[in-house]
Formats: C-alpha cells, structure tokens, sequence
DNA sequence: GTATGTGAATGGGTTCACAGCC
DNA sequence: GGCTGTGAACCCATTCACATAC
C-alpha cells in the first residue's frame, strides 16, 4: 500500500510517496536529529557544518546515496546542487513529511514486558505519536504505573479511548486475547492497529492492521544462516 | 538477498527462494501447525480433513491464494490438482525447507524488558532456532534465571558462543551498547545478529544484520493515520 | 570540480488468467 | 466441477548514469 495524495496536481510536491520510502524518511529523520544534537552538543565542533551531502547522510543511515537522493524528491528540492542538503531545513522539510511534528495519541494493550518494553522505547516524542492510555486485563497490574502512566482497565478502554480521540492501538499481549482486545478497539473507534501477536485478526475493512512477529525474524535469521552453513536444501543432517 | 540453493539440477527443489516468499512460508507453517493440533486435540471434529486447498490457508495466513500457490511452487509439488494439499506432507516439507526441524542456537543480549520478552516468547521450538544463551552489563541481573537459562556476563560471552558454536546473535541492549556487544560477538563468530537498537551497526561484510525498530513500525502507522484524517500533504509550514 | 535531481534500465514480487490434472 | 501449477503481464522499487546547477 502508498500513501496516496489525493491531488496535487501541479508542480512541487504531493506525489503518493511509497511505503519503502516513508520507512527510510524516518530512519533519515533520526540520523539527522542526532546530528543536530551533537552539533549544538557540549561538544560541538567548531565550525559545525550546515549541510551533509546524499552520500554521507546515506552511509549514516545504512542505504545508497541513489537511493536517498530519490527519496527526497517525494518531498520536494531541499538540495542544492554541488554543495549538499541543508540540515536545518531537511529535516523541518522531513518531519513535517511524516507528519513527526504532531504526536497522535495512541492506546497500548498488555503490558506483559513486551508491553512495558514498548512504552519506554517510544517514550521520546518526535516520533509522530505518543503513548496516550495504558490498558492490562490483570488485576495485578492495573493501577500500576509504567512510563508515567497508569495502567486502566481494559474493560474501560473503549470509554477513555473515545474520549481521548484514540486512533491508534497497538497490542502486545498473548495470543488468546488479541481478538478480542481488537474488537475492543475497533469498537472505541480506533482505525489502526499494531499487533504484535502471533495470528490474523479479524477486523472491517477500513481498519489498517500491521503485524510484526518478532519470532519471526529470527527464523528468517536462522533460515539464512542455515543455508550458509549446509547447501543441501531439503535438510538430511549431513557429517559435522 | 535470496537464498541460493547451489546446485539441485534434476527434478523436484532448488530454485532461490525470494526472501519475502520465505517470511510468508513461516507464516504457513505456524497456521498449518495450528490447525494439525486443533484436529488432533481434545476437540477434534469427526472426520478431521487430511487437505487444505490454496483458498482456505491463504485465508487463514492473511494472503491470496494465488500469492501462496505460488509460494509453494518453491518446495516442489505437494498439491493435488481438484482436491488440495495434503496437510501432513505440506508441513513436513515447509519445516524441512525453512530448516525448521533443526534448532540453531541463538545468544541473546541484553535483558531488560524487551529481552525477557524475546526470551519467553522465542520457547517454542519448531521454529528453526532456540535462545542457547544469555548475557547482560548489569551485576543485578547477571546469574538471575530468565526462561530457563541463567544470565551470564557479557564479558564471557566470547569464550561462550565459541564454545557453543553459536553463530546467530540477538541485541536487545540500550542503544549506547549496541556496537560494542556487535564486536563481542562478531568477535566470537557470530555471523548474522538481529539488532533491536536503533542506529547502524558496523561489522564485516560477511556478517549479515537484520534491524527491527519497533518505534519505526508506530511512526509508520501514525503516519498512515494521519494522512487519513488531513488531507494536506507537504505542510511546510516553516519559511524562517 | 562537486553534488543534486531524474530519465531510463533493471530486477523482484504480485496478480491475473488459464492450461492441465484429478 | 474443482483446484493446482505457471506463463505472462503488471506494478513497485532500486540502481545506474548523466544532464543540470552551483
């Protein structure tokens, strides 16, 4: 799926920018939000520069500079030719692109430690969002507070989400439970979902679900350190 | 980066199989899986079917169905044409060409709560690896249990994965830590690490990286959401 | 000279549509 | 009739190579 823009017709900017491209404008985003701090950092360099050119910004983020240059033209010309880009106004141009200057509240279900592991991590702001509302259907951590928020009933999640204009959900508990916490959600009006359960949910179809499985990418891992280590496809344990 | 399969010139397997073909494989695999312990458990519905047309486990995975028949074309023939797969023999022969019947042993660093996460939730087995091995910085954690195993200091984590033949790491460490764990390992014969930290990590061109930034899998959705509720695409609001 | 912006070529992956087989 | 297996078309993304601008 791209993001699509409805019309733009004529010049500057406002083509459907590619997924692919968004994740990367993010990481890029990051990369520069460290710069700028380093520069204006205790330790600053003297002289900090003011542009960084496609090639060393690219190295920084782990991509090719073909590739990043062509992933800023979704945004418009924040380059100038034969010097580099602006930093400054990158990465304004950058957040305002992902829409990283907002912070859309988002609701976290299950704060088992994947759960509390979530709320730290993106405890910074910057992001585009912010964790908003905290929801656990066990006693035992209800009330409890994690990250400076304080862990409610999942039986009250579809009042406060309404109430706090809760688009967003992400679900971090175990298998059994996922289903129903997102009808939960799809019930508060929530219109996102980031689930990190194993399994398909079921959900109407304007409801954007993404499923990460964690486990997942270390069998792709294991998938292809396997095939390094033994060329023989359809697995005979071979001598050792 | 696919995977190739050297040389298989006759019949059957051994074509490289795509990389996205192989994350969706996994994905069958634990449905199939599923569904050979739902017909075998407690509830088993009389005359529990032996196949599975391309139709109902694409539905059941989340994908089309021609997507999946063509997944499977990787493994070789394990269709039926007008009835379907079988379902015993379709998972024996995705677990054997994941390499999902061996268990490559995995060291895990870093135990905060995203760890013990990764820690519980990589138990099952089956899944083409297990977590062989735990290290931490912090005195307070070292030689406390987590999923069975006890957490060692990173500073053996050397002579350890050497000994073990691990090649397969996993970094779930605060950022600040996450190059020199890499060199640790990398060090000690790691080949492909799963890093969690944000941030680029620099190793040798043999050893393989996979980055999961969890924060980036939010940002994207909030960046869908919010283009759904404003049209408005580059706000660039800014002109200081 | 140096570095951006971009047409064009390349490569991968998905989807269609139907031939082939049960 | 039903369902798999697959050539072919399509779409998306990456990469090259160079015209363009400073």
């Amino acid at each position: 799926m791209t993001a699509q823009v409805p019309d733009a017709p004529d010049g500057g900017h406002g083509r459907p920018v590619p997924d692919a491209t968004v994740a990367r404008l993010a990481v890029y985003l990051r990369v520069l939000t460290e710069l700028r701090w380093a520069a204006t950092g205790p330790a600053a360099p003297l002289g900090h520069p003011r542009t960084i050119s496609s090639a060393d910004l690219a190295r920084l983020a782990g991509v090719k500079p073909a590739n990043l240059r062509r992933d800023l033209t979704f945004l418009g010309s924040y380059g100038v030719r034969g010097v580099g880009y602006d930093i400054h106004l990158l990465t304004t141009g950058i957040s305002a692109a992902l829409g990283a200057d907002r912070s859309a509240p988002v609701a976290l279900v299950g704060l088992g430690n994947l759960g509390q592991a979530l709320a730290g991590y993106a405890g910074f702001g910057g992001r585009g969002f912010r964790i908003a509302a905290l929801f656990d259907a066990d006693p035992q951590r209800i009330g409890r507070t994690v990250a400076g928020l304080v862990i409610q009933d999942i039986g009250d999640a579809g009042r406060v989400c309404r109430e706090a204009g809760i688009a967003i959900g992400v679900i971090a508990t175990p298998e059994h439970a996922a289903q129903p916490v997102a009808d939960v959600l799809v019930g508060a009006g929530v219109r996102s979902i980031l689930n990190f359960a194993p399994g398909v949910l079921l959900v109407p179809d304007d409801v954007q679900v993404r499923r990460v499985d964690l486990a997942l990418e270390l069998q792709m891992l294991a998938f292809h350190e396997g095939r390094r280590a033994d060329p023989a496809p359809t697995g005979v344990a071979v001598s050792s």
